[in-house]
DNA sequence: GGTATGACGGACA
DNA sequence: ATGTCCGCCATAC
């Protein structure tokens, strides 16, 4: 396992409940934004024994990557509905309503000096 | 080493 | 809108 695979595995157990991010955000959380494949396979081997919630993870266009009507499909719709995500039959979900932003840094707030006033 | 395989993504016909 | 093609990256063999 290099660095990115454990970046790639720490960012997918950051996403909260609730919410769903996609192959390609994660590569890019991870430092790279071209590796959407390697994420997936990743998830594909990894999931089970990482104990990973596999299920939060989308495509860019936010649907399930499962082909319609396998096992894999349904049961990650249920797990994303079981936690109150909005998926619509065919398997899309709204990104703009449920897709993860990593909260930016807050940094200290502070005044700027009188002389930039 | 090279080759094949993905739960990918974007471009293009 | 849908299918194909190709670049991308980690692994397995």
């Amino acid at each position: 396992m290099n660095e990115f695979s454990t970046a790639v595995i720490t960012a997918i157990r950051g996403i909260p409940r609730g919410k769903i991010a996609t192959y390609k955000q994660i590569a890019a959380l991870c430092g790279k934004p071209h590796a959407g494949r390697a994420v997936a396979w990743i998830l594909k081997s990894c999931s089970e024994k990482y104990e990973l919630p596999w299920h939060r993870v989308l495509n860019a266009s936010g649907k399930i990557s499962f082909k319609l009507r396998s096992h894999s499909f349904r049961l990650q719709c249920a797990k994303l509905r079981a936690e109150r995500v909005a998926v619509s039959p065919g398997g899309t979900v709204e990104l703009e309503k449920f897709q993860w932003r990593k909260r930016p840094r807050r940094v200290k707030s502070r005044r700027l000096p009188k002389m930039f006033s």
